[in-house]
RNA sequence: GCCGACAUAGCUCAGUGGCUAGAGCGGCUGUUUUGUAAACAGCGGGUCGUGGGUUCGAAUCCCUCUGUCGGCUCCA
């Protein structure tokens, strides 16, 4: 899902991917070649070696032979020739995955796997005719089928690193063979390079799973099983306090909670349309006392609809408005997880709102403002993807209501003038979504908040309400999440401050810090936190046999917001200097405080869920 | 799930067939009584992820399982 890249870093990184693949040919010349195309930041190329593997040792031998074809400044020149030409080409250079694309170009008319199999049933596809000749491109001594484009010459590539190897089905499909993945980034010059590689040198810092460890925030264990996190006291302030942000967002626009069990009997997901799709996903759970067959729940929203059908509903009730931050279950594969950005216990902060069609605008207004309050909050900037159906049948409802629901969602999008872009084929099987992508402070991008658009499962659940003129109609569902989920968001917030939270979800805000050992010094400052305590701080005391400068490196390293120092000036009634977290100063100078002034004004800080200290 | 790499103390990591497996940090104890990013000394701490195999001998070689990481694929 790479951005559009400008014509000429796409032709520089596609050029490299074809200088790699001809070095890797020099160094072995017995490699058959996959694919080679451009990806977001970089390129890569499928090579197999036959029973040899390469690794990232390999990297220095193929990145000089890169370096020797790059100063030779061999031109890139286009050849075409008819395919069954290069059919026999293939054949000859033993390059037998060229030659199944070269069929499937004359077969077919395209290599694309969803369009090979609509032209297997038949059916017309835009690039429908017969392809009868094809474009190879040639540098040096090698030649490859590609349909450009490439820059004039090879030392017109910019700058680039070979950066891993991974593992590939051939065109992606297991029972493929497995090819090896070579990876590399490009860019146009070599500052961007450097500024690229520096990124990834801060995100590596800022890893959530480090991060997690170092912070004490969560921790896994092998009794437990994979992608199952578990959270410790201070992990859990964290995600405590950002649920009930987004719990008091919604309860402020007329969202009420409610509570459900974990598990249900399947029979409530066959009637949603969940089971038939995603069936497989489900963690089944086996009941000694009844032939129930029960599973964990996946998702909430089966649950929701059979609050809203307990009993007749009017439009006068309509809105209805249920919130729910609560876990669900899915049994992912192992393969897949990872951290808290993959888990197998989610936990949602989830909402559904049964309205009238006359209600719909309001409703989304309301959590487009909802999400927009949140991440101005966070600090970190959102635009939104209208995640569409494509024409497959993957979907349910009538195309007519599609149509409409998604003509909705984008006024709401344009009405509130957020930053938008549209993509077909990321809707859910029951509707059409509104994606927000929040970008964090090294300028990542990353999927959070949702709004989506249900006309199907009021109606497969028989929801209705009575209208004014007497008839039963269904309402809609809009579902809607602010986080998305509570673990994958973490794992997204955690990397966004590095650990540096704000004031309002710091698991620690205060820590006091003993000048010595001295009984007077040691109780003067467990007063101060009993103070602290009682206005909701969350307040740590240092009062080990250390040096100072040693406790605060601690608390610098633990990053606390905010740490005092308590001497004998400050026992006898002297103003405290509190040390304030770099990020969060808003001057460089210090202020002193009284004790009460300090923690009226941390206390009220936290409350107003300020990102920068008033102090 | 698939391919590959990896798993040694709470953490970060040394130790590649041969004595009782090591270091730094953290922890504990003592000395010190300390003023804004590391005082000093001592002491603990390991079934070398699990189970099996090869060998006179295994942290080290082979297999299984569990877990982690990088990808593939998937993500309601």
């Amino acid at each position: 899902m790479s951005d559009k890249q400008p014509d000429q870093i796409y032709a520089m990184r596609h050029s490299l991917a074809h200088i790699m693949a001809s070095s890797i040919q020099h160094l072995w010349p017995n490699v058959k070649l996959g694919v080679g195309p451009v990806v977001e930041n970089g390129f890569y190329y499928d090579v197999d070696l036959g029973d040899e593997q390469l690794s990232e040792a390999d990297f220095a031998r193929i990145e000089a032979e890169m370096a020797k074809i790059i100063k030779a400044a061999e031109p890139f020149e286009r050849i075409e020739m008819p395919v069954l030409d290069a059919v026999s080409w293939a054949e000859q250079n033993e390059q037998p995955y060229k030659k199944e694309l070269l069929n499937d170009l004359q077969r077919a008319g395209t290599t694309v796997a969803k369009d090979l199999d609509a032209a297997t049933l038949g059916v017309a596809t835009e690039g429908d005719s017969k392809v009868e000749t094809v474009s190879f491109y040639r540098n040096g001594d090698f030649t490859d089928l590609c349909r450009g484009p490439h820059v004039e010459a090879t030392n017109k590539v910019g700058a680039f690193k070979l950066m891993r190897v991974a593992g590939a089905y051939w065109r992606g499909k297991e029972g493929n063979p497995q090819m090896q993945r070579v990876y590399g980034v490009a860019f146009a010059t070599p500052k961007e390079l450097r500024q690229y590689l520096d990124m990834l040198e801060e995100a590596k810092k800022r890893d959530h799973r480090k991060l997690g460890q170092e912070l004490d925030l969560f921790v896994f264990s092998d009794l437990v099983g994979s992608g199952l996190p578990l959270f410790t006291p201070r992990g859990t302030v964290l995600r405590e306090e950002l649920e009930r942000f987004s719990n008091e967002l919604r309860k402020s626009r007329g969202f009420d909670k409610v509570s459900i069990p974990h598990m249900t009997k399947k029979d409530l997901y066959e009637k949603s349309g969940h089971w038939a799709k995603f069936g497989d996903e489900l963690f089944l759970v086996k009941s000694q006392e009844t032939s129930d067959e029960l599973v964990l729940k996946p998702m909430n929203c089966p649950h929701h609809t059979q609050i809203y059908a307990s009993r007749p509903r009017s439009y006068r009730e309509l809105p209805i408005r249920y919130l729910d931050t609560t876990m669900v279950y899915r049994d992912e594969k192992t393969g897949e997880l990872g951290g808290l950005s993959r888990v197998r216990s989610i936990t949602q902060d989830d909402s559904h709102a049964f309205v009238r069609p006359d209600q719909i605008e309001q409703q989304i207004d309301d959590l487009l403002a909802s999400a927009d309050e949140m991440y101005s909050t966070l600090g970190m900037k959102l635009r939104v993807r209208l995640s569409w159906r494509d024409d497959s049948d993957a979907y349910l409802g009538s195309k007519e209501l599609w149509a409409s629901a998604q003509e909705q969602l984008k006024n709401a999008v344009i009405t509130n003038k957020l930053e938008y872009f549209e993509q077909e084929g990321e809707a859910a099987f029951y509707g059409p979504k509104i994606d927000f992508m929040a970008s964090d402070a090294i300028g990542r991008e990353h999927q959070v908040a949702t709004v989506q658009l249900d006309f199907v499962m009021p109606e497969r659940f028989g929801l209705e309400y009575i209208a004014e003129d007497g008839s039963a109609q269904h309402p809609i569902m809009v579902h809607c999440a602010l986080m998305g989920s509570t673990e994958r968001f973490l794992s997204v917030y955690i990397e966004h401050t590095a650990g540096r939270f704000p004031v309002w979800n710091a698991p620690e805000q205060i820590r006091l810090i003993s000048v010595n050992q001295e009984p007077e010094t040691v109780a003067f400052v467990e007063k101060i936190a009993v103070q602290a305590k009682a206005l909701g701080l969350r307040v740590s005391v240092d009062n080990s046999n250390e040096s100072v400068g040693k406790k605060i490196r601690s608390a610098e390293i633990w990053r606390v917001p905010y740490t005092v120092v308590f001497g004998e000036k400050e026992i006898g009634g002297g103003e405290l200097m509190p040390r304030i977290r770099k990020d969060l100063a808003v001057s460089e100078d210090a202020t002193s405080y009284t004790v009460t002034e300090f923690l009226k004004t941390v206390a009220n800080e936290a409350k107003m869920r300020v990102s920068k200290t008033s102090l």
